[in-house]
DNA sequence: CGGCGGTCCTGCGGGC
DNA sequence: TGCCCGCAGGACCGCC
């Protein structure tokens, strides 16, 4: 689930129920969600600090602490909740931190494909993040232009390439190759100025209402609304949507809104 | 570099 | 009902 808009909302779940608050209690309910950090180091660590600031790069959630920092990724299924210490845990809930007597952080995933780490410093949570592109949300469009001049890979695939661009994932790409009429599968510098332009464009519309949303609206007027449904057709022309692979994942897309074939391509 | 397939992990929904 | 399979909004690794 979680791309770009879903884990801003995890920042707000952190900052809203942590932030300026001191970590009583660490409780690691499965170690298998933790990475190059023992449960009791985790307990260490963090017991008895503060959490100073929230941060999103990416897909990665940063908690500091004013010393080692908390570094969450929530790969397919993870989420963050605040819960009362006191309410029944999921089965789910890997971690839980207890911030007051009546406010608890949990994290939770079923599928624990990525998990939580432990920066002891700046340099380790540099190394953590020393793959991730610029930010998606606050790219500039020179910076997006040139990041996708520079790939000869399909441009969906660029697109969710989290060391190009930080923060787009499957759903996302989708909706904003379909808002921008572009094609999934040409070559990502193969696209003309026009075109990645209005890509850009189309990522910032994209992105501002799925932020505010805290994740990609399932709304019908949007490609992601209708990727679910039994007999899928464009929102725009009603053409049937198309399900292909690209990059390994998923691809939905719409034959008549997304261009022509690109044997005479006349761009649209 | 790019593309592909397998791997990590768990749960679901469909088909037999 | 039970079982097996494919699939899922992520990412990494090795191979060609």
């Amino acid at each position: 689930m979680p791309e770009l808009p879903d884990v801003e909302g995890f920042r707000n779940v952190l900052q809203s129920c942590a932030q300026g608050r001191v970590i009583r209690r660490v409780d690691v309910r499965d170690t298998g969600v933790l990475h190059g950090v023992s449960a009791p180091r985790l307990r260490d660590a963090l017991e008895g600090r503060r959490i100073t600031r929230a941060e999103r790069q990416g897909k990665w959630l940063l908690a500091h602490t004013g010393g080692p920092t908390l570094a969450l990724h929530f790969g397919m299924t993870g989420r963050l909740l605040c819960a009362h210490p006191d309410d029944a845990a999921d089965p789910h809930d890997r971690v839980l931190f207890t911030v007051a007597r009546d406010r608890q952080l949990r994290y939770r995933d079923q599928r624990k494909l990525q998990g939580l780490w432990l920066a002891e410093n700046h340099s380790d949570v540099a190394r953590l993040l020393r793959n991730q592109g610029p930010d998606a949300l606050t790219v500039d469009r020179e910076e997006f232009e040139t990041a996708l001049a520079s790939h000869r890979g399909r441009v969906k695939a660029v697109l969710i390439d989290q060391s190009v661009l930080a923060g787009l994932g499957n759903l996302l790409a989708d909706e904003i190759l379909w808002r921008a009429g572009l094609r999934p599968t040409t070559p990502a510098n193969a696209l003309t100025e026009p075109e990645r332009r209005r890509l850009y464009t189309q990522m910032r519309r994209t992105l501002r209402p799925a932020v505010t949303a805290g994740r990609v609206p399932p709304h019908p007027t949007w490609l992601t609304g209708h990727r679910d449904t039994p007999n899928p057709h464009c929102p725009r022309c009603h053409t049937p949507l198309r399900r292909s692979r690209v990059g390994g994942r998923t691809t939905v897309w719409c034959p008549t809104c997304q261009g022509e074939e690109k044997s005479n391509g006349d761009g649209n």
